[in-house]
Formats: structure tokens, C-alpha cells, sequence
DNA sequence: AAACCGGGGCA
DNA sequence: TGCCCAGGTTT
């Protein structure tokens, strides 16, 4: 849910230089028309439609990559109506190469949520477009700024560097407390009430072409920056610790046992279950300690003294979230025929030069492979 | 390999 | 309400 003022919280006199604070607006609407983007092809229309369209294509995604799918996707449905319309296929399929489809997924019910329950007419506040799917505050933000003269500010990951950098912002954005006090900020250093429609479009693109050009997350060019001369971070050399970076969390170790069941030259593999890690691929079988990997070989046919099995070299694989220690152990058994038949898709035998052939996580696979040579 | 990313789902 | 995730890309 979308918060009207953010933290309701006054930027305190006194926190950043006043004279930064005012000319900031003004400075960068300058800067923009000079030095700015002005020919993408979602500029210069004021058709809520088209904006929001290159907001949702634009969300984690670069100019370069969206510009052949939005001229192909204003061809295919030139209206918002006949976006909604269409047939949940067509939309995916015009989709396909973009990824995060879950965006696909909600522009496809934004669209009939907007025909549907608001007359084909998209809503002129951040408040109100936030309330649509896959619009969340910042984008809602950039439409009603760029389609209605809306004097809102978004907050993206450039913008926030940007801020982070030029006031001086310490702490990691990512968390609520500095996340606020940037919403804060940012909303303090809008165009005034008198700005044109066109001083807020340039105003929100300059925002977005700072953050994209000079401003970038490598190495800032501050020699053509227009706040070179009041930037925090230039002032103290500090382009490379602002923003701060996420803490770095002890990310929690995992260990398993991995089965690797043979029978000459080839290997049992098992489906993965659809969702969680790994799914719907096929992996080896594992099991939470040796003593449980030793059952799962004897349940396969392996005989008492064989089930524990030959430790291979362990190796680690590192998730987002985890890392992950495999302890491999191999055991060589002959398969089972009838079992194989009953199976029902849920494992099967893959000759090991085979295995590129199945979708198997990579670090399994470059396990595997490691195989492939001294046994064959 | 690690950092980064807006919105959504969930605790 | 705040945290973390999914599913990608960039460095």
C-alpha cells in the first residue's frame, strides 16, 4: 500500500545546506534539456497509455533492450482496451525475451483493471496508480509525472545513488530507516508549485538520466556533472562508498549428501519437485546425513556394505541466500528393471555423457563431469 | 561470483 | 508494517 507523505516526517532545518536544496530542482531541469536523453520513444507524448507501458518494460530492465519490444508491443496493442482484450498468450508471447514475467502477468490485469473498472482511463496520482497491479510508488510516481505535470518524485535505485551521493545520505538505502529519510528528501527537492508541466517531465527524466549516465554505479563522471561543485561525495572522494552497500549477512550454510548412483557408465538422477530450489530439474538424491544417504542407496538396490559409499570431493555451490556444502558419495549398483518401469518419470538412468541432454543444476553437472574421464 | 533491482507476498 | 524473495542483468 502506497504512502501518501512517506515518513510524515519534515526534512529537519538544518540537514542539508538550504541554498542545495533549492537550486536543486531548477539545476537539474537545466541540465537535463542540455545534457539529457530526449529521443527515447516514450518521450515527448503525454498518452498515459505509452508511459506506463515503457515504465513497466523499463523496471529492471535497460533502454537498449526495451526499445524493439515497445514499438512492437504499440503496434500489437495500441490502446490500453486492446491490451486488455488480447488473449493472456499473445501478451506472454510479445513478452518473451523481456523476463520477470510476473511483470507480463500484472501489465496484462493492469490493463483490464484500468478498461474495466476505470473507463480506459488511467488515474493522475502516484496514490491512485500504486493501487493498480505492478505499479508500486515510484513508478506510479514517474506516470503521473510524466503523463499529468504530477510534481511527485520517484525513488529508484539511480535516484537514490544519486541522492546518497550529492547530500551525502550515509547508511544502506535498502533499509526502511534510510529508505524514508530518501523519500523525504527527495520529495523536498521537487519542482515548486510554479513549474510548467514540462519542468516536471524534465525534472523526473533528469533524475533518471543522472542516475544512468554520469552518475552510474562504476565510475561517476563528476568533471560534466551539474553538482559537482556541492556533491558530498565528490567533495570527499567518497563516489565509491555512496550509497553504502548492503551489509554484508553471514549468508547460512547448508550441507547435503548427494547420492551418486552408478551403474556403468551411467547415472540415477532424480525429478525435482516443480517449485523450490532446483525446481523441476533433475538432480542426484540427497538426504540431511550420511547414515539417511546410506538408506536411500539401499532402498536403490545397494547391498549393505557398499551403501555408504565412496566419498568424492566435496564441493560448495553459493545461493543469494545460502551456501550450500555437497558431501558426494558414490555407489555402484546394478539397476533395477522393474523398478525403473514403476517409476512414473519420478528418476532415471542417464549415461553420463548424456546429462547435457537434462536440465541438472550446474553444480551437480560440473560434479558429474568431473567423473566422466577416470571411470570411462 | 557478487551486486543490484521495484514490486509483491508474507510473517 | 517491514523483510525477503524471484528472476533476472551488469560488473
Amino acid at each position: 500500500m502506497y504512502k501518501t507523505s512517506s515518513p510524515k516526517v519534515q526534512l529537519p532545518a538544518g540537514t542539508y545546506p538550504a541554498g542545495l536544496l533549492a537550486s536543486f530542482a531548477p539545476r537539474l531541469i537545466a541540465w537535463q534539456r542540455e545534457h539529457g536523453r530526449h529521443d527515447l520513444p516514450w518521450q515527448n507524448t503525454r498518452d498515459p497509455y505509452r508511459i506506463w507501458l515503457s515504465e513497466i518494460m523499463l523496471q529492471q530492465t535497460q533502454v537498449s533492450t526495451v526499445i524493439p519490444y515497445y514499438a512492437r508491443f504499440l503496434e500489437r496493442f495500441p490502446t490500453v482496451e486492446a491490451l486488455a482484450a488480447a488473449p493472456s498468450d499473445d501478451v506472454m508471447a510479445l513478452w518473451a525475451g523481456l523476463g520477470y514475467y510476473t511483470r507480463a502477468r500484472n501489465l496484462h490485469r493492469c490493463a483490464q483493471v484500468v478498461t474495466d473498472e476505470h473507463g480506459g482511463q488511467f488515474p493522475s496520482t502516484g496514490e491512485a496508480l500504486a493501487e493498480l497491479p505492478g505499479i508500486g510508488r515510484s513508478t506510479g510516481a514517474a506516470i503521473a509525472s510524466f503523463a499529468f505535470g504530477a510534481r511527485e518524485t520517484i525513488l529508484d535505485g539511480n535516484v537514490k545513488r544519486v541522492l546518497a551521493r550529492v547530500f551525502g545520505v550515509e547508511g544502506f538505502p535498502g533499509e526502511k530507516r534510510v529508505e524514508n529519510a530518501m523519500w523525504t528528501l527527495a520529495e523536498s527537492i521537487v519542482p515548486g508549485a510554479a513549474a510548467s508541466d514540462a519542468e516536471v517531465s524534465a525534472y523526473t527524466q533528469g533524475l533518471m538520466d543522472l542516475g544512468a549516465t554520469l552518475c552510474g554505479r562504476g565510475k561517476p563522471d563528476c568533471a560534466r556533472c551539474p553538482f559537482a561543485a556541492d556533491c558530498v561525495a565528490n567533495a570527499t572522494g567518497r563516489q565509491r562508498e555512496l550509497p553504502a552497500a548492503r551489509p554484508k549477512k553471514v549468508v547460512p550454510q547448508r550441507r547435503t549428501w548427494m547420492l551418486v548412483l552408478m551403474d556403468g557408465d551411467a547415472v540415477m538422477l532424480e525429478k525435482r519437485p516443480p517449485s523450490g530450489i532446483w525446481g523441476g530439474l533433475w538432480s542426484l538424491p540427497e538426504a540431511a546425513d550420511e547414515a539417511a544417504l546410506a538408506e536411500r542407496a539401499q532402498a536403490y538396490g545397494a547391498s549393505d556394505a557398499a551403501a555408504k559409499g565412496i566419498p568424492l570431493m566435496p564441493l560448495t555451490h553459493t545461493f543469494t541466500h545460502f551456501k550450500l556444502d555437497i558431501e558426494p558419495r558414490l555407489v555402484e549398483v546394478m539397476r533395477d528393471a522393474a523398478a525403473l518401469e514403476a517409476n512414473d518419470g519420478a528418476f532415471a538412468w542417464v549415461p553420463l555423457a548424456q546429462i547435457d541432454a537434462y536440465g541438472v543444476p550446474a553444480p551437480v553437472r560440473k560434479l558429474l563431469d568431473g567423473l566422466r574421464g577416470p571411470l570411462l
